[in-house]
DNA sequence: TTACTTCATTGCAATATTACGATTAATAAA
DNA sequence: TTTATTAATCGTAATATTGCAATGAAGTAA
């Protein structure tokens, strides 16, 4: 049915999935690194640098802003996107915890 | 075209989306989660655990084998699957060096 | 006002994903 | 051998995603 059966799981579960589609392709990817890596607000050419039509990238803009990663202000003419400090520190904790804990597989008798 | 262009990223932007696409559906985390948190090979029931048919959930498990990050021994009449420490581990440091550094829009004049 | 610029939205087409029933393959148990 | 049992695969349907051209909206500049 192509259609994700979000009630069988954890508001948590749902939540990681959320974060990691923001991850899930290689433009948000390159967007988010861009965002960091000028360590502040980006005023530049998204199209020039990524490649990809405009319509393209501000639909990439749009899935990144619906999971609150990225915030943006329309300033005159042009808008600028950052980074979100407060879900972006959400987010980092949110892998970590699933990162965190040791799990086993080491043992021989182990797959 | 529903085709993502690969062609346009790096191969570490890649990587990392290829990565996210693993903890991008609930189902797939709630398998991840599970594996973790037996702390070694997995042989009970996914299907009555997740609530999915057992074709949706060998799908999932698919992917996830795809990606490298968890691995299967079949020993008789059912299969083991365990995280692949290797591979989990790659992961980890790929996600760290996401979020791992600073940045920026703590000025107040941004954003 | 009339361009011009820039980003968002709309409307498509192509492809991918999610889900499940049915079938198949392989082993275990009788 | 026959009969479970278990997981992978196939086929199909429904929905989601990706990408872009075209258009729209809102500002700037002339």
């Amino acid at each position: 049915m192509g259609v994700t059966k979000t009630n069988l799981f954890t508001e948590d579960q749902n939540k990681i999935a959320a974060f990691a589609k923001a991850f899930a392709h290689p433009a948000r990817v390159a967007i988010l690194q861009k965002l960091k890596e000028i360590n502040s607000c980006y005023n530049g050419d998204l199209v020039v640098d990524l490649g990809l039509a405009q319509a393209t990238i501000s639909q990439h803009l749009k899935a990144l802003k619906e999971v609150g990663v990225i915030k943006g202000t329309i300033s005159g003419t042009s808008v600028s996107y950052c980074i979100d400090p407060i879900v972006w520190k959400e987010l980092n904790e949110e892998m970590n915890s699933l990162f965190s804990l040791d799990f086993g597989c080491g043992s021989e008798d182990c797959c």
